[in-house]
DNA sequence: TGTATATTTGACCCGTTGGTTAAATTTAAA
DNA sequence: TTTAAATTTAACCAACGGGTCAAATATACA
């Protein structure tokens, strides 16, 4: 082995990066496969040599997208910590994580909505039955106490989720409209300082929660 | 004028209805200048006789959405009510709208991130600067009370915001992932049961917020 | 070393897609 | 009714884009 390919490791490797990449910034219909094999430094038969079709390395990359937007989330909830530190620690760990993939939003909002059917293995990834299952019968005590019924828990949980995800996925409309935060550097900062904000924002309602 | 054409009115009219509805559903990159053609009930030659390019004819119909997604925001929060009141009548006028047209969030958002570009406009129709001094001292007190500075307001913006937007534009991940929503019914009654749920949860965090 | 197998490439194929053109038809005005 | 302008159409075009193929090269292994 002596090449001196830029990125070297094994061509898969470097494909499936590639295909990440552009799919991540262009989406499904705007991808080109030339563009990924140039970006891989391949040629376009060999794409398709290793990945049959466009489809086909899509949902490859699809799936192992999805997996790293959750795992860290569900992960986090099964933990044995209290709730309110969970929280915290979910806001904290998935604001870091999204500011190294913002992108990672809208891609995959926009791949479910234009094509359910690559996510068959949502389920599989998620199992939200059981997640809800485990946060409600952990923190009974403590989610009674605020007044959250198990049928409010679809409420709570898009919720929460929506303080990480919602800034990145709308950070086009955010940086257009909010003069302070136009570049990378401030949305950042902007985010990091989100983490607090809605944590104290969340706790504060469950306290004062009308029920 | 004696027409039998299906869906009537002038041809430029039904050309704009028809790309939108093909734009919003398939984006830019996945939206086809034949089916648009199709849908309005003409030829594709008439469609670049009215619209001399796909993009033209993109940026049109995307300025329009953007103008019915925002226009509505803006007019509630330049009215002469309470603040409490703005938020409730914020919430229910924007997820009744958004029941109406569900896939206007991630069309947007998708699109304004994939090409910048296109949202030259945003400025003139926002004007995010006026917006927020109008808000903020309209009801400096009522927000000093609650200890927000002006500084927070962008962070209290997006997050009353994202209470209606962002679940639609996850609509398919919330469906996907919980089996009590799993049609347009119970989606659509989820996010009327929101509206409640948002206002309750803002107010009850700005009461007790800390500090 | 020889040979089978895996990897890589350049050239090509063909359906799709945005866009054009010249001619036909309709509309409106003189 | 003539005629000029606006509207509409069918046929066409060139570029693009996903995918294929046969040949070339590299790798592994007997």
């Amino acid at each position: 082995m002596s090449k001196s390919d830029p990125a070297d490791g094994n061509t898969q490797e470097r494909i499936f990066e590639a295909a990440s990449a552009v799919f991540e910034e262009k989406g499904y219909t705007g991808a080109r496969m030339q563009e990924i094999a140039d970006r891989a430094g391949i040629n376009k038969a060999l794409l398709h040599y290793y990945f049959r079709t466009k489809e086909q390395l899509f949902k490859a990359v699809f799936q192992v997208m999805l997996k790293k937007m959750f795992q860290k989330i569900t992960s986090i909830f099964a933990e044995e910590i209290p709730f309110k530190e969970k929280i915290k620690r979910f806001l904290d760990d998935h604001i870091e994580f999204l500011i190294k993939n913002p992108k990672l939003p809208i891609f995959l909002l926009n791949e479910l909505s234009q094509n359910p059917s690559v996510s068959e293995g949502l389920k599989e990834i998620v199992n939200y039955d059981e997640l809800r299952e485990l946060i409600y019968s952990k923190h009974a005590k403590e989610l009674k106490g605020y007044g959250i019924k198990k049928s409010d828990m679809p409420q709570l949980m898009v919720t929460v989720v929506s303080f990480s995800i919602f800034p990145f996925a709308a950070r086009d409309m955010i940086r257009l409209m909010m003069p302070e935060i136009e570049d990378n550097k401030k949305f950042n900062a902007y985010m990091r300082e989100r983490k607090d904000f809605a944590s104290d924002f969340i706790f504060s309602a469950l306290k004062h929660r009308k029920k």
